[in-house]
Formats: structure tokens, C-alpha cells, sequence
DNA sequence: ATATAATGTGTTTATTTTACACATTAAATA
DNA sequence: TATTTAATGTGTAAAATAAACACATTATAT
């Protein structure tokens, strides 16, 4: 801690002087996360009820308060925990909301976070504020600034997804080509060539071929794959210039 | 206001019950800002002395503690103005750290945002706790987790120039293709070929070219330019696709 | 007048992106 | 068992972009 002669001379910063940091505590810190999942080859977003008096029968997202003595991520992940039982996945902080009157309760700032789950490896157990999965495209008029939130790690999503190997945490671990186009498209909510789909893949090689071949398809069955993420980490671009 | 019976059949969470939000209140929220300039052809950072004890010498972040009646983002303006004396400039949120050991005050989550202003048009007026600023090159070893506050800004920084046209916040107004080139090549640490760089931009064809040269250079003078900016807008491309 | 140190300019090659069509296969149906 | 269906699987040509590369020009300084 400073002493009293070192801080008579500074300005009164943060860094300089740390009298005011157990005083003037009146915001209140908590998480929010946005929990996409990809099922019938729609991307989803898992959302619970507030009942909120101000907000009641709206949707919201997964939030909770930040404990004192618990680091920001540690949150995010116990969050993610006990809405889902899932762990061990793609765990990513956006942004953080702090506008004065974003929380009907009093002053809450609160970081968001964005993970991706399989739909397939996780029913929900958990269904407490009906708890269930949304289509992206039918997410309007959530409760607090939860659709700014919302839209915001949407954004985020379609961005990183087109820069990082992410989607294959939505996928299962076995998937087709056309599995992994049909997500890009959802998520990005284009169409795609298929041949130049297939061609940037192969290209990429980062797949591998299981071959083995999809069950249960009323067509002709396509090849199965998985992600190579060894050879990825290895291989990874690292393009550099200029693109606006 | 929930009422009791609006909330007994609720799991507790914050968007169902904020009882607790007054309650379990005992982290600080503060805001880190990274300043970045461009002077004599080299990219620095606005660093103050920090004078707690623990700390004691070592160089830190402008920051401060948000106030309880202060959106976030405005908190970071606040401390730009307060410290530069600059407004209207590119202010961008970056990353918000909260481990649980990083201030030893007690426990503060940090907001960090990131500008991009003009040395020319901001002589330093404000000098305490040994204000100024330093070449990136050299920045090493701050006080606090401000080390990697500054490497993720830096990182992004370096992300966002070539995505976005954010290096014109760094130069003077009127700026020769040879200004241009050395703000990217310190910033992205790279050289780059000066034709295929002038092509570039020519092709983008966002620069205004202004009909003067370049004053008191001891060398033949360049042109000078100006980012039409209202171009861009119009123009900036939206790709989208699979680069990774 | 000469030397200096920068600006200004084009072409060729390689790479990447886009557009586009038909044969093949397994399941479902008649 | 033959036929229909609905998907998979594949290649090429054209266009756009990126990368490599050298010399004449101009204003200043000597």
C-alpha cells in the first residue's frame, strides 16, 4: 500500500492512490452469455424467461452476478456450467455493457461472453425459467439491453467464424461437407457454392477424411470428417496487408 | 420491482431476482485507456509513473475508477479529456480484466478502451506523474497486468489498421503516401513494397489528392492527401467468406 | 554543376476467387 | 426389379487480386 507522503504529491488516479477503490463501489458486476447451438441446421441461442416485473414474459439471456473473490472468466465458465452442464468448450469475452439505466435493479455493469455448444451432446436437464433453445431468426424484444447483446455477439459470431475454426464446436465430431455448409450458411446467412465450398476446404486441408460415410440419410450418403485442429494450430495463416 | 410472490418460484439469478445486486457489491470498476500516437515515424503509447508502492517506478495505463452515475463508455471519454485534453477522436472498448489478484487495492475489473490521436495536434499540457510518451518498442514491464492490457491492445490495433481505415486519426490532416506507409509499417512492425503499396490505396481510391506538396523536406517533396471519408462509408466492402 | 535522397510510375507472374454443368450413387417408390 | 428422386462428387476457364521487381524524375544540399 502507499504511504501517506507518496501519494501527497500525485494526482488523484487509480494508480496512484487506491483510497477511493473500497468507497465509491456502487456498481455491481455480472456476466451475461450468449450460448449459441446449431440443431436442424438452424442456428440457435439458448434463452430463458425473465420475470422481471418490467420485463416479465420477455426472454433473456444467461446472466448472474460476478462473485467477489471469482475472476472475470471463472464466471463466465461457472455460468456456462450450471445452465448447461457443459464444459470444456469455446469460451469467448465480447464486450462489456455498462450504460446507467441498462438494469431495472440499479447500476450492473455486465460482461458479455459468447459460446458455441453442441446441441447434440447437451439436452437440456436444466429447464428452470423455461429454459430452452431459440432460432436466431425468430430473437426480437429481449428483456433489458439483452437484444443489443444479443445482436452484438451475432455480429461477433459471423465475424470470427469466417476467421477461425470455430463452427466444428456446433458440429458433431463426425460431419459431412454438406453439414459444415449448411452451418456457414445459417450462421452467415448466405448461400455458398457448393463446388467452391468443397474446393476451399480441401484446399485448406485441414479435414480428415474418417472414411466412413453418414447413416440413416433418405439420399445418397456423403463422407464423413473431422476437424484436424494439430495440423491447423501448425498451418494457420498469418496474412498480413491492407483490406477496407 | 419484482414482488415476493413474482419471484419465490424462481431460481435466483440476476434477471430474475435482484435482491442481490446491492448486496454481494464489493468489486471496483474502473476504466484503462491505451493512447496511442504517432511521432517522428515511430508508434507510442501515453504512459503515466505509477506511485504505489508496490509498484513504485514502474510505468502504467491512464485509468480510473467509472462513477456510479457514468455510462461506461463515457467514463472512458472522461479520462481521454482529462489527460489529453482531446475529444472527438476513435474510442474503441477493447477487453475488460478482472483476475481477482490484479489491483492491490482489492479487487477492481478494469475496462479497457483504446484511441488514436494526433502528437502534432496534442502537445502535452498536462504533465503529472511524468506524462508522456513512449515507443512501443521500448514498453516493457508495467506496473499491475498492464503489460497484457497493452499487448491486447496492441494486437488489436494491429488488427483493426489493416480492416479499417483507423490510421488517419494518427497523422496530420494533409499527409504524403510516404507518411502513410511508415504509420503502417511501424505499426504492423513489417516492411511493405512501396509500389504495390501505393497501388493499393490508388485502387481503393479513398484518398483525395490535395494539389500540394510537402514543405521543408530535404528531399524532392511528395504530394499531400486527405481521406474522403464519406467515400468510404459508401464503399467499404463487405466480403464475406472462409479465411483461416 | 553535381551529388543526394527521395518520389513517381508499369509489367509480368503467380495466386486466389468466381462462375458454372453433368455424371454418380443410394434410398424410396412404383 | 426398374424407375424416380435427391442428394453427392468432380474440373475448368475467366476474372480479380497480390507479389515481385527497376529506372527515370525532381527538389534540395553541397
Amino acid at each position: 500500500m502507499a504511504t501517506e507522503t507518496e501519494q501527497t504529491k500525485t494526482v488523484k488516479t487509480l494508480h496512484t492512490i487506491q483510497s477511493e477503490v473500497q468507497s465509491s463501489n456502487r456498481i455491481a458486476l455480472s456476466v451475461d452469455c450468449v450460448i449459441f447451438g446449431f440443431d436442424e441446421d438452424k442456428l440457435k441461442v439458448m434463452l430463458i424467461r425473465s420475470d422481471l416485473k418490467k420485463y416479465h414474459g420477455k426472454w433473456s439471456l444467461l446472466g448472474d452476478l460476478v462473485r467477489p473473490d471469482e475472476d472475470l472468466d471463472a464466471a463466465a465458465y461457472r455460468i456456462l456450467k450450471q445452465r448447461t452442464g457443459l464444459s470444456d468448450v469455446y469460451l469467448e469475452q465480447v464486450h462489456t455493457f455498462g450504460s446507467v439505466g441498462r438494469h431495472p435493479a440499479g447500476r450492473v455493469v455486465t460482461v458479455t461472453y459468447c459460446s458455441l455448444i453442441n446441441v447434440q451432446h447437451h439436452k437440456l436437464k436444466i429447464l428452470e425459467n423455461e429454459l430452452h433453445w431459440h432460432d436466431v431468426k425468430n430473437v426480437t424484444d429481449l428483456a433489458f439491453d439483452h437484444q443489443q447483446i444479443f445482436d452484438t455477439c451475432y455480429q461477433r459470431l459471423q465475424k470470427r467464424i469466417q476467421e477461425h475454426p470455430l463452427g466444428f464446436n456446433l458440429l458433431p465430431k463426425k460431419f459431412s461437407l454438406r453439414d459444415l455448409q449448411n452451418l456457414y450458411e445459417a450462421i452467415l446467412d448466405i448461400k455458398m457454392d457448393r463446388r467452391n465450398f468443397r474446393k476451399k476446404f480441401f484446399t485448406m486441408d485441414f479435414l480428415i477424411d474418417l472414411d466412413e460415410m453418414e447413416q440413416d440419410v433418405p439420399h445418397r450418403p456423403g463422407k464423413l470428417y473431422k476437424f484436424n485442429y494439430e495440423k491447423y494450430e501448425k498451418k494457420k495463416k498469418k496474412w498480413v496487408g491492407i483490406d477496407f
